[in-house]
DNA sequence: ACCATAGGCAAGTCCACGCTTGCCTATCAA
DNA sequence: TTGATAGGCAAGCGTGGACTTGCCTATGGT
């Protein structure tokens, strides 16, 4: 399954956070996500920490990135959550499949 | 975070491969889904495994049992779902709540 | 040229978690 | 009561993964 990646990239509390900080602003380098998990949410973990959970978020395709220069940009992408719903549809059955029309 | 045991429980395939089933034969008890995965899936795991899979799932909210006499039956519960796409919305944001009108 | 900044790679540690094994309780049928 | 079925509890093993530490590359400023 390549849903392993993506549950798995959502297993972990502070890849959540990443994700959280990645809704408030996107487009955020590196260093900007550790020093907003040390500050904001007092997070103790190494700039290696966040750099490897980056990695397994992208790997589920839940992060994207772009280089500029020196600099690495970081942008959210929910598409890959819309699985989740699809896979266990509400009882309900109407919004199974949302699209616009 | 309660969202913790919710990630939690989804981070193990054998997990989902249950949800999966109850998805498709509501309230089966613990040996019918011991078989199924057995049978379809051929997931060789113990009783006590599904067991304890079951006690995750049922943290999480994931999953609701109700005894019949020496019978658990098990019954799949979609709505912690939701807390998913709500907490890192599309950014199109049309889609964010959708309730039936 | 130099140094600081932004990031990557690799090895090593440590703990949570998936799974098994063994034994125990409760309900039903003969 | 005896036996079979459905399930629970607890201890133990082994592996994956989160995190750190140390060193290396590349870009930009002065």
């Amino acid at each position: 399954m390549a849903d392993d990646e993506l549950f798995k990239a959502l297993g972990d509390p502070t890849r959540r956070l990443i994700l959280d900080e990645l809704v408030e602003k996107s487009g955020q380098t590196l260093f900007e996500i550790c020093s907003r998990l040390s500050m904001k949410h007092r997070l103790g973990i190494s700039r290696q920490g966040v750099s490897q959970h980056l990695a397994v978020l992208e790997a589920a395709g839940l992060v994207e990135s772009r280089r500029e220069g020196r600099y690495k940009f970081h942008d959210l992408n929910t598409a890959p959550l819309r699985r989740i719903t699809e896979r266990w549809p509400a009882p309900g059955g109407s919004e199974a499949k949302e699209n616009t029309p």
